[in-house]
DNA sequence: CATGAATGAGTATTCATTCAT
DNA sequence: CATGAATGAATACTCATTCAT
């Protein structure tokens, strides 16, 4: 990579960062693209070299922290001895949710698009690449664990789905309860789920 | 209820109505108050006698549409004879999926707040007096079926984030599958979740 | 003056009153019509009963700040045994510095106003009939000092002129020198108009 | 300064003049930014870029105007023979008052802002540069005639004070008289003041 | 007389986007 | 590639005024 292609990437790099920012700051509609390339220090044409609006900006900023969200999770799995596959769900759900609650600006941004929507587009563009990892490595480890399980997907739809929708309300506004005090339900709607749609060879 | 106060009323419906088909057909972002105002043939200054700017035009419209969803699904089963706590949820469940798979432009705006909020903001607004209603039915049919639940909060805010979730993912983009395919597996983890939750009595 | 008749005066007086309260706070171009009716108390439409427009109360409103504020000095000097006319004008001038001073709202609305137009006026409204029996009493004051003066108005307005923008911009914003700083400046330039104009008959 | 800065420049001057033309010709209230833009041939938003508002423009303008009118005046002397102090100071009086009777429109628009605030403002503001040169002139014409003057601020500020306020009456209303009846007036009392407040040395 | 809902022309202001430098 | 001045359509919002009740 030369000095020029450095260069694009770190400009590209810093208006994504510096959008996030505001966005999580003053809110979406509330951003300018003046706001952005101000607090970037770059000149307004700039920000069309790399990005075609404001809205390829959002989306491409949703898809790259839903997938850095995944890929932390993904290596703080790696680091630690789990066992069984519930277990590493249990986990990797727990990981997230503490993500979640020590950076509330992310899940604001992120909103309700911690969703399948991450997986879902993960053909038409190469950022996603890590959270396909992340699949993989779920697929793998029911392998592994040798649970059998018709429709994985569904089963970690049902379960992302739930996660994303319910620590927006926990976290977010305590509603119906803290996220603490809803974690063990969750925990419990999780393992039926998987009770129900998966079963361990033999 | 005087002609004036009657005329009152009906500008407001109008505006909410008016204001609903034009977010449903070109989105919230790009109806402007003027489009509203003209096709409900009133003047722009009275859109501000009624609702403060387009914001709170739109949360006063999603609590509308929500807790109308709500009431045409507790109409509904109360014209019928349905079995049991359980197969009374489902109903429900599958009625609130009908309708929006009926009205997918109904889906799009209330987009994914069909959810607990519209239960929390009761005791702040009237206008959910309606949900209210479905959701002391909610609690008196756990009572006559002597269903034992210490937190039925939980559940049904369990049961709500997970349908409103996976309805906008499965009947919008059919990810990762169709809402006809998903069906019966939303079935039995509603299943699984009253199963854990709740006893029935003796 | 029957009952309505006062009633109207009243509701005249308060709205006039609470212009000016409003025109002091947020000021002049700021306030609307809606403004002083909802303080008021009473109905938009209630205002066009008593003016023409937001123009017409202020400038009634000045010419009724302006003439109060001479009434107050005329009745002040009243009281008091002063000799001499030039020490009778001295006082006058004090006296309304002073209130001037305690008032910095009433200062910054008649702003500089203060001004010979409240004469001018004095052949079109009745209003300022006070603002007449001042000058009456400065041209009786003359006679009675045997003052002989070919062009009365001529040192009132001057003195006049010279006062109201000294004061503006001495009181509130102490430039080039505060009110207290200047006032023997004012007095000895007073002194010299009188002196110049003026001659003690014999 | 490059071609860039050069049209800037003048883009901001055409901007100032423009609204000069309009505020004399409707008045500031009834002139709307749409207007000026108009008829300046510039777009709407390349007002925002050179002022803060409306109001922001008229300030500017003020100070413009009236440092113009000072500078003018100094030119004017400059050129003539003139003896003694007090005939300068005539001198710049009655130049002044001559080109606010030719030029009514001007008057209107810097009303009664013909004051000391021009001076004022100028530590904060090198648009007023001009105005300084007038005030620097002004203590050197002391010096050079041998006036001793313990405040000199003072003795110009009551003048300008005097003339600023009594043109805007005389001149725009002849009220109490025309501006060349009251004249032998005032060049009495700026006579008096001198006379009054200064020495010539020796 | 009094009301206050309705009006809608009018205005300031924003901001995404372009393009000459 | 980068810049940032210029654009001007688009839009939210205000508020003096009217008039049916």
């Amino acid at each position: 990579m030369g000095k020029l292609e450095r260069n694009k990437k770190e400009k590209n790099t810093t208006l994504l960062q510096t959008a996030f920012e505001l966005f999580t700051e003053k809110g979406f509609a509330k951003t300018t693209i003046s706001d952005i390339v101000n607090r970037a220090g770059l000149a307004k044409g700039t920000f069309y070299l790399y990005f075609k609006d404001k809205y390829d900006l959002r989306d491409q900023l949703i898809i790259h922290k839903t997938g850095q969200l995944f890929v932390r999770a993904h290596h703080a799995i790696a680091g630690k001895e789990v066992n069984g596959f519930e277990n590493k769900m249990l986990f990797v759900v727990d990981f997230i949710i503490e993500e979640l609650k020590k950076d509330k600006a992310l899940l604001t941004f992120i909103s309700k698009n911690l969703s399948w929507g991450i997986f879902k587009h993960a053909f038409e563009n190469t950022v996603t690449e890590e959270s396909q990892q992340f699949y993989a490595y779920y697929l793998e480890q029911m392998k592994k664990d040798h649970i059998v399980c018709k429709e994985p997907d569904i089963v970690l739809f049902t379960i992302i789905e739930l996660v994303g929708s319910t620590c927006y309300s926990c976290i977010l506004y305590e509603e119906p309860v803290s996220m603490e005090e809803y974690l063990p339900y969750l925990h419990q709607v999780i393992h039926q789920i998987l009770a129900a749609f998966t079963n361990p060879e033999n």
